[in-house]
DNA sequence: AAGTGTGAATTGATTCACAGCC
DNA sequence: GGCTGTGAATCAATTCACACTT
């Protein structure tokens, strides 16, 4: 992924594996959308080309949640809704904090798919005395002094640190020792966090620059006939 | 990825995995840090240990840049950055493009981690009349009419989604259209590109899902006993 | 006839463990 | 003696191809 990897070869219980769970949101997301546009029945193929993925891979995926199609007619798309938003725990409700409210933060704290869906914004905290008070989106910004109440208050789990880097340590810290155990980190840095809680990263600056690396090999092969002969594997997946 | 895969198994030319080449944007930058702290020389085992990563994974992974360590000694920080970025392409100039200028792309256009290190944005271009001519970030805003113009003055190859969904497709195919071979994909839709083209996803909303997944297992397993009882693997390496 | 679910085969990534070099 | 670089072994993910169900 692009996020960092959650070191756990095979989810807890029912053992899904981690390339499976990172792509449910997608299957979910691509089934609600069929939903509303009235689709009520989707066979793998059609599933897979809404979420660009292939087909085996789609039904394997699903096959690790059980056994929810129907040999020759396809999936219920309702069904498979709420069987995978189950599964992803977006049937219960996740107050979310953000810590740091600059640029990224406040972008994220309007984002949609964050409001929406099972999270919830519980609160904004930032170390800028000047922001306490304020409001954005509507949410009023906590002091950081008052980060470890409203973790207990509002029983938070799920954490984003949205920091510069230099204090996401510390932050990610407080928020293990007052019970947070599911961090995304924005943060340009790695967080070192106890066994039992999870780290994800986005990292915006990392996903330039492993574009740039193969904008820069398209580039060399365009200018050396040698390498441009070497035969590309085909795209038949869509991407992104 | 937390990202989507770009759909090549091994980097053109001298053949990097892909695993290896999304892990060197990570290595550069804990390398530049080392420098800053005045580090000249550091082991496998130590900036293993900075970047988050196990110390075979390391050597491995730059093991396919080349042989850039001296054995019974580690490597030299200074040349090992040069080679890290020459090979990420950060020795060239970037224009960048982001199209889109809500929350997000405002985010985007502030945000460090773009402006620096090889990247640049050439442009900010958006939909909405209103925003036409404003200034962000010291940046002008354009209209969408002068997409291709932008793309084809600047010799922009690297173009950033930062739309809603339903017009992400439309400004994709504009942008190949116009000459731009690498999508960054904030929108939360899959973009169907022609082959050649690579498209990257970064999905907040799916991150925090995929964390919501792990968490409702913690919380399940508190709760009965039984799968409590399945064995963990040990965290040892950092995450995000 | 259509299309899921899944063993088997393949491909890719990670980890081990040590030979080779400084 | 210490540490890199790398074959070999292991583990995970993907793809194939078809038996089975409706």
């Amino acid at each position: 992924m692009s996020g960092s990897r959650v070191e756990r070869p095979l989810a807890r219980g029912r053992g899904i594996p981690e390339a499976t769970v990172a792509r449910l949101p997608l299957y979910h997301r691509s089934l609600v959308a069929l939903r509303e546009r009235g689709v009520t029945t989707v066979s793998s193929e059609e599933l897979a080309a809404a979420a660009g993925v292939n087909s085996a891979k789609l039904r394997k995926d699903l096959s690790h949640l059980g056994s929810y199609g129907t040999r020759g007619v396809g999936y219920d798309v309702d069904y498979l809704v709420y069987q995978v938003a189950r599964e992803l725990g977006l049937t219960q409700d996740w107050p979310v904090v953000i810590v740091g409210v600059g640029n990224l933060g406040h972008a994220l704290a309007n984002y949609g798919g964050f409001t929406s869906r099972g999270f919830r914004v519980a609160a904004l905290v930032d170390n800028d005395e000047a922001l306490a008070g304020e409001l954005v989106n509507g949410l009023p910004v906590y002091p950081l002094a008052k980060l470890e109440q409203i973790i207990a208050e509002h029983h938070v789990s799920i954490a984003v640190v949205a920091t510069p880097g230099p204090v996401a340590q510390d932050v990610c810290d407080r928020l293990v020792a007052a019970g947070v155990t599911s961090v995304l980190n924005f943060a340009p840095v790695p967080l070192q966090v106890p066994e039992g809680v999870d780290v994800r990263k986005v990292d915006l600056a990392s996903e330039l620059q492993i574009l740039a690396f193969h904008e820069q090999r398209k580039q060399m092969s365009l200018l050396t006939p040698l390498t441009a002969l070497a035969p590309l594997p085909p795209r038949t997946e869509a991407a992104g």
